[in-house]
Formats: structure tokens, sequence, C-alpha cells
DNA sequence: CGAGCTAACGCTAACGTTAGCTCGGTGCATTAGT
């Protein structure tokens, strides 16, 4: 019996997905995940190509007895994934929201239409699920499982941007720790360790595919003046290629690329988050239904893009990471169809990552507001703004640093204060002060990474694989250095094995990446991702 | 770190130069006022 139930929920799950998906195959990997899901384990999926990576957790859900609870990031995606579950007209995949966009009315329906087992679906933000009421709610609809869809959301955004982020883990837990399922199209492994931490996945089964796209030509053109990197970026147009995505750091050099982009006889559009809601969408549906030939974006434009004949993506800066530009590449060839990755970078562009990496927190203000959050009742966050004196966004990170050494916890009440076995506020501020830097550290290691990818004469697709923790044998074939022939044809190894533990006398403990030419990558604990020449490491015996 | 703006400077006045400053990504929810 114990032998036949993985084949029975094989069985059940090609059933469910040709029933109700009109699929007649399932992917290795995507199988496998949906047969943890089932067996009800804890799951992280790494699924770089759009298509599949929902049906993980949707093809299970259709058959669990009980409701999904989807927590995804952005109420636009959330519309369109209901909207793909709802136009398949089965009671099995209906789907339902709660949201700031419901009526208080329409979000008791949404509840209701679970509870009667009338939707199998229910959509929601973290920042639904802090407020107390409605988590206990969700609780009440005993779900069988939890989605927590672009997962990396934990690890890029709950430090400063959207704290809730990190408070998932409790949240999941206080809807009765059903089994989650987290999905993201990138994760490297420190990322992957920000989700299994923060969501406390248990023993997750953890499916990594498809990370190697041999469809992308990946091609990455030094550009010394802002003149050369404009010409090379027009070079790309001519070829007449559409659609393509140019994404671009700022706001405003969204709209002022757009407008001479437009001017030089090649028809954009501009995207970002600085637009007011309703042309947003317009544009955004647009580049959908093949209406916008080129978009010009910043970082805005991404998540819930679901188009597969993206021809190319350009970028006219150095992403923040490794793990940015992959997700953003990504976007482009998911019809299988060859597409290019067009990366023009100066060496300028690193200061405004600099400059968003953010810098360290005022060891004076973190240690007040601990003080603060020790003396007297728990207190709201907008009790806390007027207590200190702090800018919400500046009151935001501070917080969930102290959070994350123990000096600060948010109460069922949605008031914070601190915990007793708080340290002092001395304490607590150098402890924040700490994270902070370790935080910021590796960051920059990041960035460090990218720009180490963009000045590389080697492989780039065996460069960006070794970033993912994964070994790739042979030179991908699809990049300008494979094309220019300066990639190492022979198979490098050294003196360590792959994601064995190693040790620096000044970084502390690592893991082994992968090599690359006569180099290595080294992922430290504390100092994030360095890049060392195997011959010094022989040498010298830096590592043991 | 760099772009782009403002004000001071020089001193025939007009306007060119420059020092000093600010700003720069990603979104949920909520609220006050039409």
């Amino acid at each position: 019996m114990r032998l036949l139930l993985p084949l029975l929920h094989a069985r059940r799950l090609r059933r469910a997905a040709r029933d109700h998906f009109g699929w007649r195959r399932l992917r290795a990997g995507q199988l496998d995940a949906m047969k943890a899901v089932l067996r009800r384990r804890d799951v992280l999926v790494i699924l770089p190509t759009g298509g599949g990576k929902s049906a993980v957790y949707q093809v299970p859900a259709s058959v669990l007895p009980g409701p999904t609870v989807v927590i995804s990031p952005l109420l636009a995606l959330q519309q369109d994934q209901i909207a793909a579950l709802n136009e398949r007209g089965k009671p099995e995949l209906r789907a339902v929201r709660v949201s700031s966009a419901e009526s208080p009315n329409q979000q008791a329906a949404a509840f209701e239409a679970v509870r009667r087992g009338e939707a199998r679906f229910l959509f929601i933000t973290p920042e639904q699920l802090s407020n107390p009421d409605r988590l206990t709610e969700v609780r009440l609809l005993r779900p069988a499982l939890v989605a927590v869809d672009e997962a990396h959301c934990i690890s890029a955004w709950g430090n400063d941007f959207r704290p809730d982020y990190l408070a998932l883990g409790h949240l999941i837990r206080g809807m009765g720790r059903p089994p989650i399922a987290a999905l993201t199209a990138t994760a490297s492994p420190p990322v992957r360790d920000d989700i299994i931490r923060h969501l406390g996945l248990r023993r997750p089964r953890v499916v990594v595919s498809g990370l190697d796209r041999h469809n992308l030509f990946l091609e990455v053109g030094h550009c010394p003046t802002e003149d050369y990197r404009w010409r090379r970026l027009v070079a790309l147009l001519k070829e007449g290629e559409r659609p393509g995505i140019v994404y671009v750091p700022t706001r405003r050099a969204a709209e002022e690329l757009c407008e001479r982009l437009t001017a030089a006889g090649f028809p954009a559009q501009a995207y970002h988050g600085g637009m007011a809601a309703g042309p947003r969408e317009q544009r955004h549906n647009d580049f959908l239904d093949n209406r916008v030939p080129l978009m010009v974006a910043t970082s805005a434009f991404g998540m819930g893009i679901d188009k597969a004949d993206i021809r190319w993506v350009a970028h006219m800066a150095l992403p923040d990471s490794p793990d940015s530009y992959f997700q953003e590449i990504g976007r482009a060839g998911r019809d299988g169809a060859p597409a290019r990755a067009l990366l023009l970078w100066r060496a300028e562009d690193v200061g405004l990552q600099r400059f968003f990496t953010g810098g360290a927190p005022d060891e004076t203000e973190l240690r007040d507001l601990a003080a603060v959050l020790r003396t007297g009742d728990p207190l709201s966050r907008t009790a806390l703004r007027d207590r200190s004196g702090l800018s919400p966004r500046k009151l935001g990170r501070l917080l969930s640093l102290l959070e994350q050494v123990d000096a600060a916890v948010t109460l069922g009440t949605n008031k914070i204060t601190a915990p007793s076995y708080a340290p002092a506020p001395a304490e607590a501020a150098r402890a924040a002060l700490a994270e902070a830097e370790r935080q910021q550290t590796v960051q920059r290691s990041r960035t460090d990474m990218m720009r180490a990818f963009a000045e590389s004469r080697s492989c780039r697709g065996q460069a960006l694989l070794a970033y993912f923790g994964e070994h790739m044998e042979r030179p991908c074939g699809h990049c300008d250095n494979c094309a220019a022939g300066s990639s190492a044809e022979t198979v490098t190894t050294g003196p360590f094995p792959l994601h064995s533990t190693v040790r620096h006398a000044d970084w502390g403990t690592g893991m082994v990446m992968g090599y690359e030419a006569d180099r290595m990558t080294v992922l430290f604990d504390d100092v994030g991702y360095k890049t060392l020449s195997v011959p010094v490491v022989r040498e010298q015996g830096l590592l043991t």
C-alpha cells in the first residue's frame, strides 16, 4: 500500500491536469513537486519559464479536500490569475479574492463562497493577513494548502519595502500551518535560504529545473559613453524583431528614452511605478495584446507579464544582482523560439545601485526606538511615528531590523512592543546595525557578481548557473563569449567539490558555488559572494 | 555615483562658469475630501 500510494497520486494528478486544465503531459519536475504537495510536504519550486509553475499548486489543489490560500504580491497579477482560473469554468478551480479593491460586502461574499465550497482558491496579500481579524477568518476556512507565489519577494522586499513579507511564516502558522508550496522563477542559494527560513518550511522538497535557457542568447556590451549605449540599442532595434522590453534604472529615464526612441522612428511606450493606475494597466494590456512593440520600463514592469513571444530584453544599466537580471531576461523567448538578452552597461551604473542598497541606519535612532518600545504599552505604527518623528519608510526599516534582532515584536492587535527577552536598547541598536551591515554586504556582493558577470570573458551561461548553485558541464553555446570562442572548452574543476563547505581566515565559512576558467566562486555566510583565483587558493592554502 | 537644478560670482553688462544641493526602484492599504 505504501508503495502503491505514489502511483495513485501520479494517476490522480495526471487525470486532474487533463480534466481540469486540458494538459496531456506533465514535466518531470512538475510532477515531482505536485506529488510532494499531495503528500502534504512543503515544497520550494524554482521554474524559470512561465508555463507550468502555477500548475504545481493548482493541479493538486483541485483534488485536495479543502481550499487553497494563494499569497500573491500584486493585485493586478492576482486579477489575471483569478480570471485564468475562472475562465476554465470548472467548479474545482473557482477563485475569489480579498483585498482593498473589494468592498466589505464583496469580501464577506468571497469568504462565504469558500466556506460553502463554491470557490476553491482564495487570493490574498501578506498585508491583508497581517490584520489579525482577517487572519482568523482565513484560519476558520481550514485551508488544505498555502501557495506563496513569487516567493523571492520575501527576500527582495521583506527587509525594507514590504515588511509583512518577513512575517509570512508567522502568519501562515496563524492560519493553522497547512503545507506550503513556495514558487518562484529565480532563487539563488541565499534567496532560497531566506524563503525557507522566513516561511519556516520543514524539510521542503526543492525542485529546480530549466535554469539553462537554450534559446536565449546572452550578450553583454560595455559602453564607455552614454552615446555608445544609445547606438548599440538602436542597432538592436534596427534588426526589427518585436516585441521587446528595454529596462532602464529610473522613471525619468523611462520617459525620456521612450520619447527619444519614438522620435527616432521606433514607436515605444514607457512604464514605471509612478504612473497612474489607469494608464498603467492600459499599457500593460496593450503590450500583451501586441499594440506596443517596444516597452521602456523600470523594474516595475515584470511580474505578471505572461507573454510567450517577447523576442528580446535589453538592459540600459547594470541590474542590482544576477537574481534581478535572470528574472528580467527570463521574460524573453518563452515560446522556445530564438530570443536575445542584451546587457548594455557602464561602470557608472554601479553608483545608482549603491544608492538603492541604502546607507547604514542611524544607531541613535535605533537605540531611541528600541527604548520607546521597552517602556510603556504596545504602540501602533502611527503612534510610533508620532512619538519618534521618523518617516513611515524609515520607521518601517528600523522596526524590521529591530524585529530581526528580537528587540521588537508585532502583537496580534497589530501593535508593536519589545518582547520580555529583548536586549537593552544599546545592545539592540548594535545588533540591528550589525544585521543591516550584513544585509548590505551581501547585497553589495550580488552587485559585484553582476559586474563580474558583465566583465567576464568566459561562458555566461555557466557563470549564471554557477551563481544559482547549478553546475553546467560544458560551455552553454548561446552567449557572446561562446560565439567568440573565448569560453574555456575544458571542463573546469578545482580543489574542492561543488557545494562543499570551506573556511576562509577572514570571511568565515562558505559554500563552493562553481569554477570558471581559473577562478572559483564561493558564497560566504557573512560576506556574500567572492570570486577567488584557483592557483592562489591552491598555493597559499586560503581555504580549508 | 551622476544628472540636473539653483544661486552666487565676476563686475561695463550679459551671460558663462561653478559650487552646492537634491534626487534616484519595487506596492500594499488607508484616509480625507469631493
